[in-house]
DNA sequence: TTACCTGCAAAGAGTTTGCAGGTAG
DNA sequence: CTACCTGCAAACTCTTTGCAGGTAA
């Protein structure tokens, strides 16, 4: 089976139809070993530099939320802006590089134990998510 | 030394001017006990609403970035969209209410330890943030 | 054939900027 | 007087939406 066939597989299990531009864009982002992060913006442009036919944003971003939707995706917030995706969706955190605006994954074992002290009544956690917001040595 | 006065000395410590719009929204975020968490636009229905002069979206933008530069203000990143200002300029972490889109202070010793046990090379860790996303009881 | 998908262009939301006129020191 | 500040409008960036035509099943 080649890697196509895989994405048409996998985007039809999603029950989403197994499009030109949709295959295009997974053979973009899941055709790697390591995970990846990339914003709307980054993902344009590659399209753009390989030989097919011009992907329309409107396009790019209906189809990356349809995978954030179906949890094929995670979206991660940094400093206002743009939103960045992960390829990676299990649990884990992240380093922010603020000299160049790279994301780099931080396995959930590299954080130690993280205890949450205090509670809110009527609301239960969803979510405990830490960003390690790092820069070059010889800085501030 | 009337509250005016106490902000326009912190205004000129700042080296900034200590103008009638800088003073209304000094006294909008800082004349309160508790910490306050705001996005412009909140700023912006609150100042409308008070018998004062109209002051324009350029000169709040201009005066909280003012703000966060001289570390009278901390912004905080939520999903993407807009940006949020904390008067807190401690280090913390933060609840994030998805039910609500309300930010609670959530202080470091509510917080265990956390330990980091990946270092990049060349790089040393700027800030460690914690972002706990909580949500009603009874949902999902 | 029908439901879904794409591309385009327009519209939105939040934020930034250029500039003429105003104000603090 | 001069440097700094304000208001306005235009511009920008990122994202969403409406719709006509195209495509998968």
């Amino acid at each position: 089976m080649s890697n196509n066939d895989i994405f048409i597989e996998k985007l039809r299990s999603l029950g989403l139809r197994p499009t030109k531009q949709r295959v295009e864009i997974c053979k973009l982002l899941f055709d790697r070993k390591e995970t990846f992060h990339f914003s709307i913006d980054y993902l344009n442009n590659n399209l753009k530099k390989k030989n097919i036919d011009k992907i329309s944003l409107a396009t790019i971003y209906n189809t990356i939320h349809a995978f954030k939707k179906k949890g094929y995706l995670k979206e991660i917030s940094i400093n206002g802006g743009k939103s960045y995706f992960d390829t990676n969706t299990s649990h884990h955190h992240h380093f922010f590089n603020e000299n160049t605006n790279e994301l780099i994954d931080l396995q959930d074992k590299d954080v130690g134990d993280i205890q949450i002290k205090k509670t809110i009544p009527g609301k239960k956690i969803k979510s405990v998510e830490v960003l390690v917001k790092i820069e070059n040595n010889n800085q501030s």
